[in-house]
RNA sequence: GCCCUCGUAGCUCAGUUGGAUAGAGCAAUCGCCUCCUAAGCGAUAGGUCACAGGUUCGAAUCCUGUCGAGGGCACCA
C-alpha cells in the first residue's frame, strides 16, 4: 500500500522533470508518512517542501504542480494540499476493505515479506557465562534477541541464532574449584569457602552429584589444599588487618585443585560443572521459547588454533607490539581509547583475543550482517572489537552491536533487590514460574532496548486490562468466543476470503479497524529493520483497543446474514493479525480465557 | 577526570530518522452490562518535551554548553 503511493509520487515527479518544471539530476526517494490525524488523509508526503528550494518555487506551488502531475489510481480517493506544502493522500474506501481478503488468504504469512532477500544474518545473544543459572537480566537479552531474530526472519533474512559459550577461562576455573570445595565439604572436610567462589545452591547440587556418583574418589585432605595459600579477603566479623587478596587466594586454590586432582580428574569436575549448567541454560531458554542454531564454544577457538591465527594475522599487518612481556594490540590506531593486551606475560591469551578470533570467524563464515546483542555494561567493548575487525581488513561495518539496558524488578511498588555476590538472585526460571512465559516475553520487549526496563511483577501477574498481555490476548480469545457462539446458534461462517459483502462495513469503528490492519506489514518491516520489537507490542495494543471498542459498540452476530458475514470476516482478519503479531514476540494466542 | 546511553503528563512509556494542534496506558473524576466474556468501552482533566543558546520555512528530534540519572574506563571474564 505504502509502496504503491510512493510509486505514484515518483511517477509524478518524473513527469515534472520531463516537462522541464523541475530540474533535478537525481530524484529523491519520496518520504511518505502515515498521518497522525485522519483529517489529513492516510498518507502525507513532504517532497514539495524538501524540493522547493532546488526548484526555486514556493512549496505550495510545487505541491500544486505535483498533484496535477500525479497519475490516476484506483487506490486514491482524493489528494489535497495542506499546511506549508504537505500533499495528503486519501485512500479509496475499497482500498481499505481489500485488506480483509488479503489477510484471510495470506493467513500466517500476512505481514511477512522478502525485503531481506535471503541475505544471511547472524544474531548472537545471551551468551552468558555458564557459571550459574540465567538471571532476569539475561532474560531481557534473551527475549529481545529472539524477537529481533524472528523479525528479521519474518522480513526475508536467513537468520542464524548463536550462543557463544564461554567455556574457557578463569571464571570457569573458579566454578570448577567451587564445585570441588563443596564436594569436599560433603565428604566431611571442614574448610573456609573462598569469598570469591560461587556460592549458589546449584554449586551444592553439582557437588552432590559428584559425591553420589563417585564417592570419595575426588577427596583430598583439606590441609593439602589450603597449604601455603595467599590469604583470602576478610569476611564480615573478621579483623581488617588480617585481610588478604581474594583474587590471589582463589587463583591459589585453582592451582591447588589442578595439582592435587591431576589433569584428568580436574577436567572431569570442570566438565561436570560446565555441562550441568549449560544443560540447565539450554532447557531454560527452550522453555522460554528460544532455540539456537548453534552453541559456539570459546574453547574450540583455542584448540583449533584460531586464536593464534588471529593474533598472527594482526602481527603480520603490524598491529601488535610487545611490552613488559605481554603482547598488545594497537587498537588506538582505530579510535579505541587505549591499546589492549591480547597475550598476558604469563603466556595466556585474553578473553579479548578469543573475541577477535570469534568475530573473525563470524565474518569468514560469510554472513552479510553480524549482530551482537550485549548487556549495556559491555558497551566499552565495542570500539576494541571493531578496531580488531578493521585491523584484520574485514568490513567492520558488517558488525552491529545492540545494547540492552538492565531490567529492574518491582514488587509491591518496591525494587526487588538482587545480588549476584551472595548467590541469591532472581533467576529467569523463577521469573517465568512467577509471571508465566507469555507475560515475561511481552514485558521484556515492551520498551526500547536502550531504555531501562521497570518490570512490574504485580502488573505482569494481574488478570486485568491494566496488563497489556492479557488485554491483547483477551481480544484474540473474544474473537474465538464469538465464533463459538455463532456455531452454537447454527450460524454458518463462510470461510472463503472473497470480497463479498464487505461493502457493508461502513461504521467508523470498522473503518478504524481496517486502517489499523493495513498498517501491520509496515510495522513488522520497521520493527525488523530498526531492531525495535516494542513497535510490535505497541501495535498489538492499538489493534486490540480498536477491536474491544468495536466489540462494545456493535453486535456481530446480527440477524442480517450479509452484514453478519462481513463482520465475521473482519474479526477473523483481526484474529489472524493478533495471532501473527503475538507469534512474532513469542506469546501464545489463547482461544479462551 | 574521560567516554557511552538516557531525561517527554503525578507514574510507566510512544513519538514513523526534521513536519501539521506532542500521543497512549496506569492513577484521578464522571458515565456504560436485559446484550457475542465488564479480563471490556466512552468522556473529562492532566505538558515551559531537564535547562540555556544555535542551525532553518519548521526542532521533543540535529549541534554546543549546563544540570541530573545509569553504565563503562584491568596483563578480569
Amino acid at each position: 500500500m505504502k509502496q504503491d503511493i510512493k510509486d505514484l509520487i515518483h511517477t509524478g515527479l518524473q513527469t515534472l522533470v520531463s516537462q522541464g518544471q523541475l530540474e533535478l539530476t537525481e530524484l529523491p526517494e519520496p518520504q511518505l508518512d502515515r498521518t497522525k490525524d485522519a483529517s489529513h488523509g492516510d498518507f502525507a508526503t513532504n517532497v514539495a517542501m524538501v524540493l522547493a528550494k532546488l526548484a526555486r518555487t514556493k512549496p505550495r506551488d510545487l505541491a500544486q504542480r505535483l498533484v496535477e502531475a500525479l497519475p490516476e489510481s484506483p487506490l486514491v480517493d482524493k489528494v489535497e494540499i495542506a499546511g506549508p506544502g504537505f500533499v495528503n493522500f486519501f485512500l479509496a474506501e475499497g482500498a481499505h476493505r481489500s485488506v480483509v481478503p488479503q489477510i484471510l488468504t495470506a493467513g500466517h504469512a500476512y505481514g511477512r515479506s522478502d525485503i531481506g532477500a535471503g541475505k544471511r544474518v547472524q544474531v548472537e545473544f545471551v551468551s552468558a557465562n555458564p557459571t550459574g543459572p540465567l538471571h532476569v537480566g539475561h532474560g531481557r537479552g534473551a527475549a529481545y534477541g529472539a524477537v529481533v531474530a524472528d523479525l528479521l526472519a519474518a522480513v526475508g533474512f536467513e537468520v542464524h541464532r548463536e550462543y557463544y559459550v564461554n567455556d574457557a577461562g578463569r571464571q570457569m576455573d573458579i566454578l570448577g574449584t567451587s564445585v570441588w570445595l563443596r564436594y569436599l565439604e560433603l565428604c566431611g572436610e571442614e574448610l573456609r569457602f573462598p569469598s570469591n567462589g560461587y556460592k549458589g545452591d546449584y554449586v551444592w547440587d553439582i557437588a552432590a552429584t559428584l559425591h553420589r556418583e563417585h564417592g570419595d574418589a575426588y577427596r583430598v585432605e583439606v590441609e593439602q589444599v589450603f597449604a601455603d595459600l595467599p590469604l583470602d579477603a576478610s569476611i564480615e566479623g573478621e579483623p581488617q588487618d588480617q585481610a588478604g587478596d581474594k583474587e590471589a587466594h582463589i587463583d591459589g586454590l585453582i592451582a591447588a585443585a589442578k595439582r592435587l586432582l591431576g589433569d584428568n580428574r580436574y577436567r572431569y569436575v570442570f566438565e561436570l560443572g560446565l555441562n550441568t549448567i549449560l544443560d540447565d541454560i539450554r532447557e531454560d531458554l527452550s522453555q522460554f521459547g528460544i532455540d539456537y542454531q548453534e552453541w559456539y564454544s570459546e574453547r574450540s577457538l583455542t584448540e583449533s588454533g584460531a586464536v593464534n591465527k588471529a593474533i598472527e594475522r594482526l602481527r603480520e599487518s603490524g598491529h601488535i607490539y610487545e611490552q613488559k612481556g605481554a603482547l598488545w594490540f594497537r587498537s588506538t590506531d582505530f579510535g579505541d581509547e587505549k591499546d589492549r593486551v591480547v597475550v598476558r606475560d604469563n603466556g595466556q591469551s585474553t578473553y579479548f583475543a578469543s573475541d577477535i578470533a570469534y568475530h573473525m570467524d563470524k565474518l569468514e563464515r560469510g554472513f552479510d550482517r553480524v549482530i551482537d546483542i550485549w548487556g549495556a555494561d559491555h558497551h566499552g567493548y565495542i570500539p576494541r572489537v571493531k578496531a580488531a575487525l578493521q585491523a584484520l581488513g574485514d568490513e567492520a561495518d558488517k558488525l552491529e552491536v545492540l545494547l540492552v539496558q538492565f531490567a529492574i524488578l518491582y514488587r509491591g511498588g518496591e525494587k526487588a533487590q538482587m545480588s549476584t555476590r551472595s548467590g541469591e538472585f532472581v533467576t529467569l526460571r523463577e521469573l517465568r514460574k512467577e509471571v508465566g512465559r507469555d507475560a515475561a516475553r511481552f514485558f521484556y520487549v515492551m520498551r526500547r532496548c536502550e531504555q531501562h526496563l521497570d518490570f512490574d511483577l504485580d502488573l505482569a501477574k494481574s488478570e486485568s486490562s491494566d496488563n497489556p498481555v492479557y488485554y491483547v490476548q483477551y481480544a484474540h480469545a473474544r474473537v474465538c468466543s464469538v465464533l463459538r457462539q455463532a456455531a452454537e446458534k447454527g450460524m454458518i461462517v463462510d470461510p472463503t476470503p472473497g470480497t463479498t459483502n464487505l461493502e457493508r462495513l461502513t461504521e467508523p469503528h470498522e473503518e478504524a479497524l481496517l486502517r489499523t490492519l493495513i498498517r501491520y506489514p509496515e510495522v513488522v518491516e520497521s520493527a525488523a529493520l530498526k531492531a525495535e520489537p516494542h513497535q510490535v507490542t505497541q501495535y498489538l495494543r492499538e489493534l486490540a483497543n480498536d477491536f474491544h471498542t468495536y466489540y462494545n459498540a456493535h453486535q456481530f452476530l446480527v440477524d442480517d446474514g450479509v452484514l453478519r458475514d462481513a463482520r465475521i470476516k473482519l474479526i477473523l482478519a483481526v484474529r489472524q493479525v493478533l495471532r501473527n503479531g503475538l507469534g512474532l514476540i513469542g506469546v501464545s494466542s489463547p482461544e479462551s480465557m
